[in-house]
DNA sequence: AGGGTTTTGTTTAATAATTAACAATTAAAT
DNA sequence: ATTTAATTGTTAATTATTAAACAAAACCCT
């Protein structure tokens, strides 16, 4: 029998609800610039939730959780809501983010232009090799054993990894070390971290094989 | 009441479900090449879960569903399961895939040479930019108005859609309608598809802007 | 060979997430 | 101003997922 009134939940388990209801939102912003771009300033839960593909209680849920409130009978004021998840998201600061190896994924990110608008910026880039150092010249790049200085010196506290699944978990060390304490990892690995550490992983070819699977399956079922 | 013994689940919500398994699936076919090149030949459920971040009990319920045994008191074979994932995810035969778009995305993916080890295969890519069609030699590059040919021709049933957000709608209209059954979206736009076609979006940007989020609020929560 | 121990696989229970329902509210129409 | 219709926000119910429990099996040691 539980004694307190709010039941306990497992800190691991609470912390995956929380990021994937963070994604939604994100998504949910995605959606409401787009209407905002086509000239709207209102919104309803049943339309947002028709374009991400959610029910429109999922919506309603979601930002109730997050104290984005609406107006009964006219809906979500768009700029409101946007302002709301841009100040939940703390989008009035800007966000460093360093990274680690500039080989095809790495160089892709350098060049992506679209963290700007979304207040983050790529600070730093680490690569063991030398010709690296110059060639990207719109971040600066140093070899590897500068990461920790530049982590501290610069306060970042977010790390790409798009270095090789072998080196991968000695530069999430000397980054966790440092100070990161979100990761993005291009690595096709399970990386050991702190608990207090959010690890994100990314695989293309993970995706692509479950898709793969997927259409298989439907193939077969139908 | 219901009448039927299996109880009814939308078709939709069991999708992601399988997608889900499957891509546990695909982590555990990780972590268990990881042990074989270790030299063990054996493995137990508690092991890989440790692993992966999952209880044991979950790896056991995964393995059961999917049919993948194991021996008691001398836990899984790991040999014998990875045949058993790859024979699952159909990996005697090739996977050919098309990607739409050769900017920053696109040119890792080209580049990326880990796609063969797991009998997947870009056989062709597609650019709006006539100076694009010559430049990566890796593979064929055509102009969008031939891709609904290739896809016929080649028979090809999945694509990365790495093109700006403002055609992406439309490439991916395009390839549907010649075949495509799943697509990895890396445009930052939810993709309107017939129910049957499967999509997986890969945003950066919102992973990192997820990670930040999470960061800050374990900050607060210290 | 046989008991003890360990680990699987499945069933049952607990927990979490989604959906449904509905009361409260408010914009708009008359 | 009053009424109507529509939409939110929250509570309740349902469904789904995860974890626990335990019986069955089989390896290993004596």
């Amino acid at each position: 029998m539980q004694h307190k009134t709010e039941t306990y939940t497992h800190p691991q388990k609470n912390r995956e609800m929380i990021k994937k209801n963070i994604q939604r939102i994100i998504q949910y912003r995605m959606c409401l610039l787009k209407f905002q771009n086509l000239g709207f300033d209102r919104i309803f839960s049943y339309t947002l939730a028709q374009e991400i593909g959610v029910s429109p209680e999922q919506v309603r849920k979601d930002f109730s959780q997050f104290n984005l409130r609406g107006n009964k009978k006219a809906g979500y004021k768009i700029q409101e809501i946007l302002d709301s998840i841009n100040e939940l998201l703390h989008k009035e600061d800007l966000h460093k983010i360093i990274l680690a190896g500039l080989g095809n994924i790495g160089k892709a990110l350098v060049q992506y232009k679209g963290f700007i608008n979304r207040n983050m910026q790529l600070v730093a880039g680490f690569d063991i090799d030398p010709a690296k150092l110059k060639k990207n010249c719109r971040i600066p790049v140093f070899p590897p054993d500068e990461m920790a200085r530049v982590i501290r010196e610069e306060k970042v506290v977010i790390g790409i990894i798009a270095v090789p699944e072998q080196v991968a978990q000695e530069i999430c060390n000397q980054m966790v070390e440092a100070g990161i304490r979100g990761i993005l990892n291009f690595a096709p690995i399970m990386l050991k971290t702190p608990p207090d550490v959010t690890v994100q992983n990314i695989s293309v070819c993970n995706e692509l094989e479950a898709l793969i699977y997927m259409t298989e399956k439907q193939e077969e079922t139908k």
